[in-house]
DNA sequence: CGGATTCTGTTGATATCTCAACAAATCAGC
DNA sequence: GCTGATTTGTTGAGATATCAACAGAATCCG
């Protein structure tokens, strides 16, 4: 990782979140980029420095998220499934306007929940079990599409719902239930 | 008022949060330069460019809401008493950080009480009641320091209990107090 | 006390951001 | 369709912030 500016960073920042918030507002083809350049507080040209346009800037802030999670994955994988849930969780409840924005606004374009289907299918690919037997009948396609489509689903659930357990409770269950299928 | 670069604006605005904060948190001989420019993210250097240390820092600070209240002031002079503090105490709720962290705060130079208490008084002045002639035996010396301080003691109560009324509640009480005082 | 460490204030070169202005593109209503 | 208003994307000059480095104070600790 090259080490960024902290102007750069900052501006981003706030970009980003000012786009999170706008989009929990209205529609994303409202949102104009002088909308986001006030939000942020931000001239209006600096915005063009970093990004195309707005879909661009979300486009990259879909990915800056898959991203972590993704390195969260590498992390993770080591632990036992009861601990290994706890910090995406967390990551969801600490990045709750972005996932409740990305699954429930209308107007966004490139379907995030389909990119992020496809990220877990790809981070649960090393973590079905090959030795005890319990899936030779299985194909990978399936048990990746069943776990993935239900881990989304608890996830587009618990959001929508207001988080209504704590993290290291949604971790516990789903870890549980991910094991068995895995 | 010049309009002042937007650069100048946000780096300021995070300078002194972040001493508020960090007054919150420690005493105020043990805040670093550093500290602060951490705090605020913002490169130590650029302090500099705007302060001459610290307690320059802390003391424009303090001026800038001395200031804001005077502003206050003269716009609120022409409202009924009852009206005319509800802006006061809704700015001391929206500063609470700040109030409750200057009134309370250990090693903080320059009595920021004295100053929030010559400062009310300067706006009482005006505000005697010369005309039905309840104050004819009375100084004018003795009415201000005597209903400054009742205000600012009560503002010093209300912020230290956690702000147990609301501002309006509060504003209604205190604008009949000081109008059987003046 | 003396050495080591941290903190301070300043510098210069550079990167980034701001601002105002512009023309082209898009949109809204008639 | 046309007209006016808004939005877009770009430009250039200037302002501000960054970063790394420095030397001198202040502070800590054995």
């Amino acid at each position: 990782m090259a080490k960024l500016d902290r102007r750069i960073l900052k501006t981003q920042e706030s970009l980003k979140a000012a786009v999170i918030e706008l989009m929990a507002e209205k529609s994303f083809d409202g949102i104009t980029i002088q909308d986001i350049a006030d939000r942020a507080n931000v001239n209006r040209g600096t915005i063009y420095l970093h990004y195309q346009d707005k879909f661009d800037l979300l486009d990259k802030l879909i990915e800056a998220h898959l991203h972590e999670l993704g390195a969260m994955d590498e992390w993770a994988c080591e632990l036992d499934w009861n601990d290994a849930l706890v910090p995406y969780f967390e990551y969801f409840e600490k990045n709750y306007l972005f996932f409740s924005t990305m699954l429930a606004s209308t107007g966004v374009p490139s379907s995030f929940r389909s990119r992020l289907l496809a990220s877990f299918m790809k981070g649960f690919k090393g973590e079905i079990d090959r030795e005890s037997g319990k899936n030779t009948d299985l194909d990978e396609d399936i048990i990746l599409q069943y776990a993935g489509t239900a881990y989304v689903g608890i996830i587009e659930w618990w959001i929508r719902n207001e988080m209504p357990y704590p993290p290291q409770a949604m971790a516990k269950q789903i870890g549980t239930l991910l094991e068995r299928t895995l």
